[in-house]
DNA sequence: GATGAATGAGTCTTCATTCAT
DNA sequence: GATGAATGAAGACTCATTCAT
């Protein structure tokens, strides 16, 4: 983290701000061009500041990009994992993930956009970065799997390591559709339900699968 | 397309072969670097032609990456689409479907990373051609979803677009595990099998789920 | 124009200074290779600045010619008719601007190189500017003709649309002769006695003629 | 010159032959897009041979070119020579060399396009080549004019090598203002008789004035 | 800290020229 | 001689990064 601070005061709101303001600027810039495309130029404009300055708060463009996902990803899985939380079921815990994934993606499109075009790109970067914050994400699901497995409402054949991405791409491949096409066909709660409810059904134990039977 | 055919001896294949070995090394070239950081020069060196050569053969970088979509999905999809026809049941054709698509990336790892990646470039480019002919691979799965919602196999209430997005998302998700990390944990038909399962038993309508139970 | 400008101080006539050097450095570098034969880093290292320098102040290779004959060519336009202007006879008008032009000619030897030659090249460029500039320039002498005719000094049967062309055709292959060879024969005092001598008798009315001479 | 000749059958005449269509193409395409614009490509194409042919009867680029001014100029010389020969006056002559030199270049248009505007190329070559060829055309007038003046006709104090560039340059301006835009306002006629015109007033002799007078 | 003019390394692309057929 | 596919040197232009102010 490049945070600026001088001391308690004023300032280092001011400064705290530009780093912030650049960030953002960049999320918008990369969503419309691709990183590649992006100049940092561009950013500096957007964000209203000189070129040079993006470099006292970043190393270098590449950098700006890391930063997304280091401070925007975590502040994700956070949220998502306090909410998942609050709920008891695993069948609602499911449920209630893919809900929340869709919801921050269609309340953060630009930032969607960047995280599912850039964590793409094969280099270095994605190499490392995906697999360390992402891993954290899938891994909240197939916590919810195991758990689910322990209470025999899940089957027990079910492969958490595969489910996961499974069902995160379900979702994912859901979002970049949306993402992509500027009109959104079906709604958020349309798509989770139904998403969800493929992969309910799919993975209930007979036990759980006859007792939801009417 | 832009084959130089001389005539119907040797050398229109060796010629043809030009056009092939280019693009086999742009493959591989993109899939290890990603399209913005791969060199003309890279490709040029990788199918042992001169940089001029490729130019002879491309208009520019971009067409290359184009012409890879254009002439590897075509076919990809023209096998799918003969396979998944040789299959009955709707059940077993979303089986075939997740074991051909995944042994496809399998088989064509550096392919598939160009497509994985390079998809995502959101560029005028990938929304002219990935919803061309990525529409037509996705609805290969609608399609099956349909015949087996007329065969009252699959529950009614499903709805094919999300469907496929769903379905296609999830063995995307795993094909990209694969693809970027070196190591393979799951074997192909262990993730076919588990895939296709999740999504079976989660859109089968009671009736075909009572008669599925032993 | 692309003068950049700070603010009233010494900083920006620095700045100022660098679109000239630029410009001069060209002037210099197109003199001597002709246009198609300079390389932008020729330029730069005549100017004493990056390559890049070069595209802070000028869109292009081509835009830098451009400008040679925007900025360049108005000025010597206004020099020249302000010195026309002073003169009372349409005779010693003649005679002042083939002394001026050839004066200018002598005085700037690269740019006049630079006119003669590039001014010459058939693309839209020549079509545009050249039509522009260069006719208010050659409407000079037409206007001079005119007066003369309206004073009956000169001929009414002379067309003002041909003299001008062949006056300043004159003049331009006399300068073309001292712009490529390195030495000249002749002075410019000479010359631009002999060539507008040449044209006075030429097209002086009859009345005129007699009472000039002896 | 490079010809090439086999032997004195039909063969010598085609291979002749593409030596001239070359040529004839060169100069079609150098006059359209000017020589630096003008690709191999498209001279071997207008002139319906392959690439590699223009080569077997040319150096490189820049040799079409010079051939071209050997050529063709070379016979245009000759061809003024041989007419002016027929003159008598020394005033006939001069104004029969402005009606020969307008009329060729209306009759050539590509070639005079070339010349007019290649030639001002500041190369290497043009320092040869003009300075060669054109010397031998530009003398046609210096020798009239001496003509002239040993037959009183013309005034002693009048410069020849001054003189021969001012009356090439008027007729030249001239041409250029032809060959540049499309429609010509004035005819050959009009334009030889008026700039021949001012040139013989200009430099007749009192006497010879005087005779001509009324 | 903030600025933005200046830098110059890096790359796509063109096209004259060659040479195997 | 004729061909035209292949070559690769050359150069315009971009843009991340620096640094003097």
């Amino acid at each position: 983290m490049l945070y600026h601070y001088h001391a308690c005061d004023g300032l280092s709101v001011r400064v705290a701000d530009k780093h912030e303001k650049i960030l953002k600027a960049a999320i918008k810039v990369f969503a419309h061009n691709g990183f590649f495309n992006s100049r940092i130029a561009e950013i500096a404009e957007e964000a209203n500041v000189a070129d040079g300055t993006v470099y006292l708060y970043f190393n270098n463009k590449y950098d700006i990009l890391i930063t997304i996902f280091e401070e925007e990803i975590g502040e994700i899985i956070a949220r998502v994992k306090q909410r998942i939380a609050a709920c008891d079921d695993p069948r609602e815990k499911l449920e209630c993930f893919a809900h929340l994934h869709l919801s921050l993606v269609e309340e953060n499109r630009d930032l969607a956009e960047v995280i599912q075009v850039e964590l793409r790109q094969s280099s270095k970067f994605m190499k490392e970065y995906r697999n360390k914050k992402f891993a954290e994400y899938l891994n909240i699901i197939s916590q919810i799997v195991r758990q689910g497995q322990a209470q025999e409402i899940f089957r027990a054949e079910v492969m958490p390591g595969i489910f996961k991405r499974a069902f995160f791409g379900a979702l994912d491949e859901m979002s970049r559709f949306w993402v992509l096409s500027s009109r959104k066909k079906y709604s958020v709660a349309t798509a989770a339900k139904q998403i969800s409810g493929y992969f309910l059904c799919g993975i209930l134990t007979e036990k759980a699968l006859v007792a939801a039977l009417p």
